[in-house]
DNA sequence: GTCTATAGCCGGATAGAC
DNA sequence: GTCTATCCGGCTATAGAC
């Protein structure tokens, strides 16, 4: 706690949730790792057992900054149809990194369907707290069936991120967020 | 034409765009495709000069079959609704491939985004072929935005892909696509 | 046109000094 | 805890016999 270990351990983990949303895992080599940090190849064996492990770790990490994301939509508004519009705004304010490389939980998850099953299952973990915490939302909104429009809502948002970076289309990524904007608006309506 | 080479060369675009789809283009290597045909690897260099001109070839192999499978929809109805649904039903057809590996165009054109923008911009060709066929039917049908009506479809299918794939959720992916048609009926009632 | 052999590089992972 | 050196294997790509 505090050692000069553990913040390395976390350098590492930050510089590989960098090159992974950007280069993809697969891409990612200890190399590009080490030269992102300054910390030799070798050391990372001190901290992780394997490159699975950055990997595994990662997410850990990015599970607690959604977590932390969430709260944040919380504390912008108090009623659920304005915190709902907050997670769609904060999607908004990556515009450049959507277009350029996609959203990083959709894109990860369909890298490691194809050859991690294991960290796939891990990383569907991320979309099951933003799932719970939007139907969280919806329910509270007086939704019917709040964890099938939580996911309705979910396959929006990635839909409109895999399709304005496909067309490198910023133009689209804020119409289509704007639809999804329409769309919560209209069912958490009183 | 009808040489023996020709049909090596088509055999190799066969393996490789299937192994392309189920493992990636990065996590694909020449060893894999020549397991897969019986083909040395030295010799794709007869056809070709490198990984990315088997995946230059690939994207066109892939352009013409949807070309093809547009065809067939425009065959199973005289209507765009019923072009449209057409559309949406191929799609269902291959839900357990979705369901393991996600959406063969969506998961090449996010892959690529990372490391291999030339060749995401020629994938990018198979979603404008797609995209002008749902538009031209859109139009016909009496839509006001066409292009942007056929880019919201494409939007929601990729969305419902991803996250069927991402919760290995079968029953979501047909609840998903059900919903789709449902949208596609209302825009194209008379 | 077809095939074998191999170059040359880079990947993840390990050993062991300090 | 930190770092260097290195192993071993896989990768794309090439050379050249047949």
């Amino acid at each position: 706690m505090g050692s000069k270990g553990e913040n390395n351990r976390q350098r590492i983990i930050d510089a590989a949730d960098q090159l992974f949303y950007t280069r993809g895992y697969n891409q990612t080599s200890f190399r590009d790792i080490s030269d992102s940090t300054g910390i030799p190849r070798g050391n990372f064996y001190y901290y992780f057992k394997t490159k699975d492990d950055i990997l595994s770790a990662v997410i850990d990490s990015r599970t607690q900054l959604y977590n932390d994301m969430l709260a944040k939509c919380e504390q912008t508004a108090t009623d659920p149809c304005g915190r709902l519009l907050a997670f769609v705004d904060t999607l908004g304010s990556f515009e450049d990194q959507l277009i350029a490389v996609g959203c990083p939980i959709g894109t990860l998850s369909s890298e490691l369907a194809k050859d991690e099953p294991h960290l796939q299952a891990k990383s569907r973990e991320i979309f099951e707290l933003l799932r719970s915490w939007l139907a969280k939302n919806f329910e509270i909104a007086g939704n019917a069936q709040p964890m099938a429009t939580a996911m309705d809502m979910l396959a929006r948002m990635q839909g409109v991120s895999v399709v304005a970076c496909a067309f490198k289309d910023k133009t689209y990524l804020n119409r289509g967020l704007g639809e999804v904007r329409n769309w919560v608006k209209k069912l958490t309506l009183n």
